[in-house]
DNA sequence: TACGATAAATTACAGATGTAATCGAAAAGC
DNA sequence: GCTTTTCGATTACATCTGTAATTTATCGTA
């Protein structure tokens, strides 16, 4: 059973774009990262994905002098996680409250509540 | 418009507890928190308490010797707050990849899915 | 082969967080 | 009134995060 490594909010950013493609070269990774949010500083990004290696979210390959990342957990493994915590955290583990509250406070389209409901239906 | 303090894991514990019931005293809210989870230790609650109040989550009202808690934010405002930074960072900000996600990953009975979808009529 | 460009490794540093211990003042008991 | 107990205030300290800069090893080039 591989536990998965806690990921913090930038990190997040960074996964996502390995998830998207990989391996990729650091190079490429930060280009991604740089090319979604301006903001973003090279020597940041690298430090990011050491900790992340570091954390055995990530592994790579060397060739040469280049390094190519690759996760080593799944999106929807990391997904599930902060899901969990979040509900924990936030409306106490259950799903209902936070669909409730979602409902309510955040102004959702039409479209996107159809689209709610065709997810559901079916199941059951 | 008052902004929400950005409130850390352990904190949600604490100010669950206020949310719950308030004004409350140090001591009956350590009380609390060590009634639900044995390992709480006083003096640790007691510095998240006044984190908490440097954040100006929490506010109090002195009373001689002891001082009497109050949240100064909203349960729900900081659910919020915490639903949009979750769903963004893990779920690229949409609703319904998360949901898909739990509907898909974690089973939910069939009474939940009757309940979210109750949740859903009469919107749209 | 020495030199400059690159990429990776190491180091930096402040603020947040988890987890407490210690100090100080006030209240309560002797 | 002096002492002990209590509660709040201050201090501690390691780890995690965000955000980089500096140092070192390496590769291609002159």
């Amino acid at each position: 059973m591989k536990s998965i490594p806690k990921i913090s909010e930038t990190e997040w950013e960074v996964m996502r774009v390995l998830w998207g493609k990989s391996p990729l070269a650091a190079g490429e990774i930060i280009e991604a990262l740089v090319a979604k949010d301006q903001s973003w500083h090279p020597k940041t990004a690298k430090t990011l994905l050491n900790r992340l290696v570091k954390k055995r979210a990530l592994g790579y390959d060397k060739e040469g002098r280049a390094y190519f990342y690759r996760p080593l957990v799944r999106e929807a493994d990391c997904a599930m996680a902060e899901s969990e915590s979040f509900l924990d955290r936030v409306f106490g583990g259950s799903l209902r409250p936070m669909l409730a509250h979602l409902v309510e406070r955040k102004k959702l389209s039409p479209a996107e509540i159809r689209e709610l409901k065709r997810l559901l239906e079916g199941k059951e």
